[in-house]
DNA sequence: ATCCTTGCAAAGCATTTGCAGTCAC
DNA sequence: GTGACTGCAAATGCTTTGCAAGGAT
């Protein structure tokens, strides 16, 4: 454990200088829970969460820092209509279920063929096509309105 | 074009009568506008449009009436992180591709095979799906800091 | 006549920003 | 020591809401 914090503190590091930046206890914090949880976190979520390890941390400094890791390329942030983002620690190419009720995200484990995103992309007329993101919506077994409505 | 209108105004009409609201020249506006458009345009810009047609509308109706329509099936909202919601009249599935630099989306022409959908809603475990939404991100030409450091 | 809608202004909420003090380098 | 980062509070920007007047059925 205090191996893969070190591991962890390093991937931080490495990428802060590349960019110019500083490390800091507060974005080492940040990263370390979005690193250790699939909750796919608000920011808001993030703070409370984060000030068990650093006490004073503010609400302003979770946004900033939470920027920085997506600057580095450490996150990526989901948008979505509810209102507030939420924040994803993987990096590598996956993609998203979405509860419709409760607002849950998982991760799926496949991935689009990639002859397909070429295919659709043709359309694209003159656009250079740097990325996609794929979501799934639906109902978490939990909020399903079907499975209420004739628990059979 | 009356003809047009006259088609457009029965299918708010009655997308409105089933959901046991009325009809107003302000949602028929709107509708309209959005019907007419591929540029999937902000509530602002709606709003701004839509001021020709319907010189006292206000900012909050605009809002209102795309809640309307995105309630009764007619529209649908478009999020992404760059602050303000955007709304499409097309009700047909279909996926978009957004400018990083200046926000413009644009339609894609075809979809993802229903097969790649099957199977990537396979590993999410207990979910009901109901639909899903992909987008392309990328460069304009207009956008593309590649084209504009070296335009070869 | 009923009660849904509008328009206005004020409120709400997530996120950003200005700035003085503090900390990493 | 220098310049970047933090924390606080105030500001911003999009969207929603409360309410009285107006309009659709």
């Amino acid at each position: 454990m205090d191996h893969q914090h070190r591991g962890i503190e390093e991937i931080l590091r490495t990428a802060l200088d590349a960019s110019g930046q500083r490390f800091t206890e507060q974005r080492a914090a940040v990263f370390r829970f979005l690193r250790g949880t699939s909750s796919h976190p608000t920011a808001d979520e993030v703070f409370l969460h984060v000030r068990s390890d650093v006490p004073g941390i503010s609400l302003a400094t979770v946004y900033k820092s939470l920027e920085t890791l997506v600057g580095c390329g450490l996150a990526s942030k989901l948008t979505y209509g509810d209102g507030s983002a939420r924040y994803d620690g993987r990096t590598d190419d996956h993609h998203h279920v979405r509860c419709l009720g409760c607002g849950h995200v998982l991760d799926l484990v496949d991935h689009v063929d990639a002859g397909e995103v070429d295919r659709l992309q043709s359309s694209a007329q003159g656009f250079r096509v740097t990325g996609y993101r794929l979501e799934l919506t639906g109902f978490c077994p939990t909020c399903d309105p079907e499975v209420a409505a004739a628990p059979a």
